[in-house]
DNA sequence: GATCAGGCTCTAA
DNA sequence: ATTAGAGCCTGAT
């Protein structure tokens, strides 16, 4: 079978579920999604799904708080903190506060 | 089959 | 709290 299709699929799956006003660190997509050390695989699946797919991949950011795109990236990083900011979560310095809006599956 | 690159995570300074 | 270096895994060339 395609594992790499399913991981995928998986990490679409647990993205797609994250509620609105609620974010979620790569690690924590990635465990839940039942891979507990392919954090960067997340990511670069987004990358290649994100813009076919419906995907809150905005509310995916990694565990520091921070949004993961570079600010090289002006355009992505900028739409992220945007639906972020709609989403009524607190986007300080394009760091946002894990306590009060990271998911709990 | 080997090598490079990646929206990461962890620990230390 | 922020920055820097090393580690782990997978996808792509």
């Amino acid at each position: 079978m395609k594992q790499s299709d399913e991981l995928a699929r998986q990490i679409l799956a647990v993205i797609d579920l994250i509620p609105r006003g609620q974010v979620a660190c790569y690690g924590q997509v990635a465990r839940l999604a039942g891979l507990p050390k392919h954090a960067r695989l997340v990511g670069y699946v987004l990358k290649h799904v994100a813009a076919d797919a419906d995907l809150p991949w905005h509310r995916v950011i990694n565990s520091q708080g921070k949004i993961s795109l570079s600010k090289l990236d002006e355009y992505g990083y900028n739409v992220q903190q945007q639906k972020l900011l709609e989403e009524g979560i607190a986007v300080l310095a394009g760091k946002i506060d894990l306590k009060k809006y990271q998911w709990k599956a």
